[in-house]
DNA sequence: CACAATCAAGAGCAGCGCTCTTATTTCGTA
DNA sequence: TACGAAATAAGAGCGCTGCTCTTGATTGTG
C-alpha cells in the first residue's frame, strides 16, 4: 500500500533523509547555532533553494531533528527497560536513568537541541510531543512495575499540592498514587537536571568523576520514587 | 583613585553601559539567538562599527550579559538567604530556591542563557566563573548553618563514590562530610532541572500548578542535604 | 601647541534565510 | 502514446547578519 510510487517519490525519499542525514552531522560537529541550509544543500552538491522543495524552513529542519533525537534518546531508554525487565526495580531505574545520560553525553549537541534553550519558536510543535514523552513514559513504567499491590511508604502530600497530585496522576497514571506521580515528574526534571549540568559543563572542575556521581544520584532519585534498595 | 579622568572615559562608561541596557532589552524580547549588535547599534543611535570599540564581538557582547545574569540570580538567592536568616534551615533553604526560579520564571531568556545550551564556543570565559558559583554557595551555606555541631543522618555513601565525595568536599565545603557535599551537589543540579524543565516549557500540559509543585520538590531536596522539617 | 590616542562613520566582504522566476524533468491521464 | 499538470533544479536577488578596513574628526596629554 504504502510503496513508493515512482522514481520521482523514492529519489524524494532518498533526499529528504541525505538532508536529514547531512544536517545531522553538521548538528553534532557545530551545534544548533552554526546549522546553516546553504552549508548543507553545498554539501549535498545542490544549491540552496533546491533544499526548500523538501523542508519549508531552517525551523522545519531543525524540528525534523528535534523529533529524531527525542526517538533517540527515548529508544536508549526503552532499550535499557527491556534489557533490565527480570531485574529488581531500583536496578532497572538506574539502567534506564545511565542509559539516558549516556545518549547524552554521546550526543550533546543533540541533547542540548531537546533539553536546551528551546530554539525555535516559543511552543514545541504538534510532532515532537509524542517523541518528547518517550522516556517519561519508561520511568513511568519502570516505577509502575515496583508498585503492583502493596503500597511503599512515600512522604506525605503538602495540604495545598493535593488538587495538582489528583489532577496529574489522573493524566500520566490514574493507577498510580498521587504522590507518587507528583513525585515521579519531580524525578525526571531531575534527572535532566543532572544530564544538562554535566553535559553544559556546569560540573567543570567541580564533579570530577561524573559515572560514579551520576550513578549514586540516579539511584538516590530511584529510591525517592518508591524503589526500595532490596526486593 | 578610580575617579572617572574625563569626559572621554566617562562618556566611555556610559556608552558601555547604554549598550549592555540595549542587548539586554532586546535578549529579553527576543532571546539569545535574534541578538544583533546591528539592531542594538541602530536602536542607540550608532552605527554598528563603532559598536566595536566597546565589545571586540558579539560573543563577548553575549558574556558581558551571562555575567550580569549570574550575578542577578545570585543575588537573588543572596537576597532570601539574609531575609531568612533567623528561620529554621530549611525554610531558608526553600526560601533560596523559589527565589531562584522566580528569577529564572520572570527572565526566561536570561536564565536560557545562562543555565540552557551554552553558545559560544565551549568552555565558559573565565570571567563567568565566580558569578557563576554564588547560587551554589549560598545553597552550601544554607545547609552548612544545619551542620554546625551534630550530625545528621545522611544515606550511605557507595563505595565507588568514596574517593570522588572526598575530593569533591575538600573543593567546596571541607568542613562539610562527603556525604553530605556530594547530595549537595545533587541538589544543586536538580534545583536547576526542575526550573530548566517548567522555563523550558517541558511541563506544558503536565504541571499546571507550578508554585505548589516546586515548593515541595524544592523542601524535599532540602530534606535530602539533611535540613530536617522540624528543628 | 603638537602629537598620540580615541572614536564615529562609511564602504565593503562573505555569509545567512528566504523568495521569485525560469527551465527541465517526471507523472497521471485523456 | 501524447499532452497537460505537477514536481524539481537552478539562478538571481533582497535584506539581514558579524566583522574588517579606511578615513576623518574629536579629545587628552607631553
Amino acid at each position: 500500500m504504502t510503496t513508493v510510487r515512482g522514481a520521482r517519490a523514492r529519489a524524494r525519499i532518498e533526499i529528504t533523509a541525505a538532508i536529514k542525514d547531512e544536517a545531522r552531522t553538521q548538528l553534532a560537529a557545530e551545534g544548533a547555532a552554526k546549522l546553516s541550509l546553504r552549508a548543507v544543500a553545498r554539501e549535498l552538491g545542490m544549491v540552496s533553494s533546491a533544499l526548500y522543495r523538501y523542508f519549508p524552513s531552517r525551523d522545519d529542519l531543525l524540528t525534523a531533528l528535534i523529533v529524531e533525537a527525542y526517538d533517540a534518546i527515548g529508544a536508549a531508554a526503552e532499550k535499557a527497560a527491556s534489557e533490565t525487565a527480570g531485574q529488581r526495580p531500583l536496578d532497572r531505574w538506574t539502567a534506564v536513568c545511565r542509559a539516558v545520560r549516556a545518549w547524552a553525553v554521546a550526543h550533546p549537541h543533540e541533547y542540548a537541541l531537546i533539553y536546551g534553550s528551546p530554539v525555535p519558536g516559543y511552543s514545541a510543535p504538534q510532532d515532537t510531543i509524542v517523541p518528547a514523552s518517550r522516556v517519561g513514559l519508561v520511568l513511568i513504567e519502570t516505577a509502575r512495575s515496583a508498585h503492583t499491590g502493596e503500597g511503599v511508604a512515600l512522604p506525605p502530600l503538602p495540604e495545598g499540592l493535593r488538587p495538582e497530585a489528583a489532577r496529574l496522576a489522573a493524566d500520566i497514571a490514574p493507577d498510580l498514587p498521587p504522590a507518587l506521580a507528583v513525585t515521579l515528574v519531580g524525578a525526571w526534571s531531575q534527572l535532566f537536571g543532572l544530564i544538562s549540568f554535566e553535559v553544559f559543563g556546569h560540573f567543570h572542575n567541580i564533579v570530577e568523576d561524573r559515572e560514579a556521581f551520576f550513578a549514586a544520584a540516579a539511584r538516590r532519585l530511584g529510591q525517592d520514587v518508591g524503589l526500595l534498595p532490596r526486593g
